[in-house]
DNA sequence: CTCGCCACCTGGGGGC
DNA sequence: TGCCCCCAGGTGGCGA
């Protein structure tokens, strides 16, 4: 029995990129924030375990963490909140984090925090250790990695006239505004090429240069496409003991991302790619307009 | 303030 | 077979 709340899987498609990795992006860190509900809540923290260094340190000796009680586990952006007595701890998956309850199998090379519980141990699995767990105790204000958040997209708080504000007066391209967490939180390189394919809109248009009527148009897109990830991700927990971080379920969604040279989905011609900010787009040139 | 870019890390794929 | 290079990504931090 090992249940995975890997970081879900809007998996590239694997012929045009190459690759299976996953990559937390808000939905993924909410199906798992998900089945932490279901399965860490109400667990006492018996003992916890560091591995190798993560991005950040944990900020406290790991022995400070015994025998504390895991309240509720919430999420702001990527970051997953587990309030614990005494402080809460700010976990961040990186670009390949996941979290799982342990089978029977020992720790693997990548497993680099350990959670044990009266209900067994959840770990940290992080090959690439750009994730983070970090203790920050009650008391000392917002922690300053989440302080400078912008909205939840999926919260009442972000609709075409917030994000419409948050854009003006820029001028970076609107892929790479989309991807600036204080803008929307939670919005990584997969969604924001997916949002802006959904919206018609050129990834490389000036962020400040988007209409109000167009701004309305992408904040509806990126409602609508990490809603409907969530919704994937969230039904491959109906048996948790089984659930496998949607193992299945959204590879088959990306209309563009991993998939340029492949046919538009609407107009058919080849998807292209470009580089922004170092980080790689697709889009249709003929479905999106600057 | 904005912008552009770097560093961090490592498995996997492709080329030779 | 083996080796080496390159690529993917989130985000703080840097200098301009």
């Amino acid at each position: 029995m090992t249940a995975d709340f890997s970081a879900g899987t809007w998996r590239a498609n694997a012929s045009a990129l190459g690759d299976n990795r996953r990559m937390p992006e808000m939905p993924e860190v909410e199906v798992t924030r998900q089945a932490l509900e279901l399965t860490l809540a109400g667990q006492t923290l018996r003992a916890v375990a560091l591995g190798r260094p993560l991005r950040w340190p944990l900020g406290c000796p790991p022995e400070l963490l015994s025998g504390r009680r895991v309240a509720t586990i919430g999420r702001r952006g990527k970051y997953l909140l587990l309030q614990v007595d005494g402080g809460e701890l700010l976990i961040h998956l990186g670009m390949s984090g996941s979290l799982r309850w342990a089978g029977a199998d020992p720790p693997g090379p990548h497993d680099h925090v350990l959670f044990d519980t009266e209900r067994g141990q959840l770990r940290l699995r992080d090959p690439r250790r750009f994730g983070a767990v970090i203790w920050h105790p009650q008391g000392t204000g917002v922690h300053p990695l989440i302080a400078h958040l912008g909205p939840e997209p999926l919260g009442a708080g972000f609709d075409g006239a917030v994000l419409h504000a948050a854009l003006a007066g820029r001028g970076t391209a609107i892929k790479l505004a989309l991807l600036d967490q204080r803008v929307v939180a939670g919005v990584g390189n997969i969604y924001a090429c997916e949002s802006l394919f959904r919206a018609g809109i050129d990834p490389r248009a000036a962020a400040g240069s988007l209409s109000r009527p167009r701004a309305e148009r992408l904040a509806a897109a990126i409602r609508d496409t990490l809603a409907e990830a969530v919704a994937a991700g969230g039904s491959t927990l109906r048996d948790f003991h089984h659930a496998d971080g949607g193992a299945g379920g959204f590879q088959e969604r990306a209309l563009v991302y991993g998939r340029a040279g492949l046919p538009c989905a609407r107009c058919g011609s080849p998807l292209l790619h470009l580089v922004q900010g170092q980080r790689r787009t697709d889009y249709c040139r003929r479905c999106q307009r600057r």
